[in-house]
DNA sequence: GAGTGGTCTAGACCACCGT
DNA sequence: CGGTGGTCTAGACCACTCC
């Protein structure tokens, strides 16, 4: 193994099956060696191995069928999986265009009873609000809105955070972002936002609205993304409708 | 216990805590007991306590902290989260609205290109295809299409499926629906979709183009339903920026 | 029936949180 | 420090698939 043992073992394991896929030493469609005879052949245990193979299953690589064995996946991945991509730079990345900002600022402002009552804070109190457009290969796909408790993330603090990544400035503050949940709705360009985008009034736009959480639960940022219609196609993973017992050990 | 072995025991072992919490032994914050003392008191071994948690977490209902505690988690569910909530039918059900269809029709269609594609058969191939309209609460809020294979369920087996479950009847030809990849993309009503949803033409709609596969990977059926903006709030987990590590055993 | 993945156990040690 | 959840092991048996 070439592995460096940064983690978990599942998850060294995890990483060297992937360099062995990627490698081409396990091409699509293919079956792995067993388990008992695989986790032999790492020195390691088959639950080891399990929780690696669950990580990777869940990943998309690799798809297990029960008395037959475990397969590398035809076609890995979705255009652009919802539930994996966080944050509009990685979907733009993952297109493969160049993602950019333009006109963007960033100010003191109180809260809306929307952003309030998702921030968990009074209406009015102060927030930080960071808005920008988004490109993509320099065309204007989204405007974004981000919301924070401005004792998080002092209005400075954020301005200065967009340049890098403002997921990390809240992790430096202690705040590591663990999930969000966003909801779909669309929409029509109208007034700043059509202007914003450079596009008429009345143009069709997915809106999600956002809240960002820790793994403790509590609220670090919000956020509304308008996008162009044709920006991205968005896609999301839906499990059967059987149940959706999966699986672990 | 007052579980019933159906499933495999991490199953029953959560089923039974869920009946704890529902029944009010364990309230939202509270801290569960510890997983050896748990696991000892169920008379099972912390693996499968541990297993049955995960489930647990991944509903939502449990959260877990590491050196802290397993907590029951304080508002359990999402309006409607759209990874976990199958069908039209369940969504309706989700909002505590009665279900039901009209405008039902059903036949044998030459597939469409994009039909095609996604079936993974030749253009103009015969789909069985089922339409219909659903209401919730006696409100048109979804105009529905589905197709498949007419080799799969012939347009009349389709049609006698339409009353119960087309999943049912798919699972029955051996065609268990494993799971479905949505794409989600604004759009307004126009010409027979306004029709059939009673609404004038340009009103806003959010269109779901589904397409369901067998855990082998096959394509099942393919669906398009096109929504009311405002029939559903539609929500998506997403995983954090940091990695997507998840945690099994 | 041989081989596959799925489940469960018992016990050990580690990493983290609180006091 | 003690208790919590997180990880790992070794071995056993079961359910399923394919020959």
């Amino acid at each position: 193994m070439t592995t460096l043992n940064r983690r978990s073992l599942r998850h060294s394991i995890a990483d060297g099956l992937r360099e062995r896929v990627v490698a081409g030493e396990f091409g699509p469609g293919d079956r792995l060696p067993g388990e008992p005879e695989l986790a032999r052949s790492l020195g390691v245990s088959r639950s080891s191995l399990r929780a690696a193979i669950a990580l990777l299953e869940e990943d998309g690589l690799l798809r297990r069928l029960h008395g037959s064995g475990t397969y590398v996946t035809d076609r890995p991945l979705m255009r652009n999986d919802l539930s994996r991509n966080f944050g509009v730079s990685s979907m733009i990345a993952a297109m493969g265009l160049e993602p950019g900002t333009v006109d963007e600022t960033c100010a003191a402002e109180p809260a809306s009873p929307e952003v309030a009552s998702a921030l968990g804070i009074e209406v009015g109190e102060p927030t930080s609000m960071l808005r920008r457009v988004r490109t993509a290969g320099g065309r204007r796909v989204v405007d974004e809105t981000d919301w924070c408790r401005s004792d998080l993330l002092s209005p400075p603090a954020m301005a200065a955070a967009a340049q890098g990544s403002v997921y990390a400035a809240l992790a430096e503050r202690g705040a590591v972002v663990h999930h969000g949940v966003a909801t779909i709705t669309p929409d029509v360009a109208m007034g700043d936002v059509a202007l914003r985008l450079g596009v008429p009034r009345g143009t069709l736009l997915l809106t999600l609205w956002q809240v960002d959480s820790t793994a403790g639960g509590a609220v670090a940022m919000v956020s509304r993304e308008h996008h162009l219609a044709d920006a991205f196609e968005i896609s999301v993973y839906r499990r059967g409708p059987g149940d959706g017992g999966e699986d672990q050990t």
